[in-house]
DNA sequence: CGATTGACGTACG
DNA sequence: TCGTACGCCAATC
């Protein structure tokens, strides 16, 4: 057994659950919230595997720092998916940007900080 | 076991 | 302002 650090995913799942609906994150908000912000690229890694754990992530309201679906090709319906579960949400998505992206940005450094 | 990849982000030109 | 390069860290080939 290799005891790896789940404990940043874990973290990662646990953060993107929390995003309430209509609300998106980032992953360089949410690594920098659990790994100080030096793993970005590792919370997509988690996304990629939170298809395989249960129960799902949210994984559509998580986006890249400019608010764009980067990620939309990784879901198992469709690359629509993501943009659809995002509009249904009550957003506006263009050409696979989130509009008014900071309205909606969810930080879990601010909004998990609260007392 | 070594090299490459990857749903990112920041720095530099 | 836009484009390219590099760094993180783990998983996969």
């Amino acid at each position: 057994m290799k005891k790896t650090n789940n404990h940043f995913f874990d973290e990662v799942y646990q953060v993107v659950r929390l995003i309430p609906k209509g609300r998106v994150s980032t992953y360089g908000a949410i690594a920098k919230y659990i790994a100080t912000g030096k793993s970005a690229r590792m919370v997509g890694w988690a996304m990629n595997k939170a298809g395989s754990v249960s129960p799902k992530v949210p994984a559509h309201r998580v986006v890249n720092r400019i608010g764009l679906l980067t990620g939309k090709h990784h879901f198992n319906n469709g690359p629509n998916t993501m943009q659809q579960l995002l509009e249904k949400e009550g957003l506006l998505i263009i050409d696979d940007q989130i509009q008014q992206f900071e309205l909606f940005f969810w930080d879990p450094m601010i909004e998990l900080s609260i007392e």
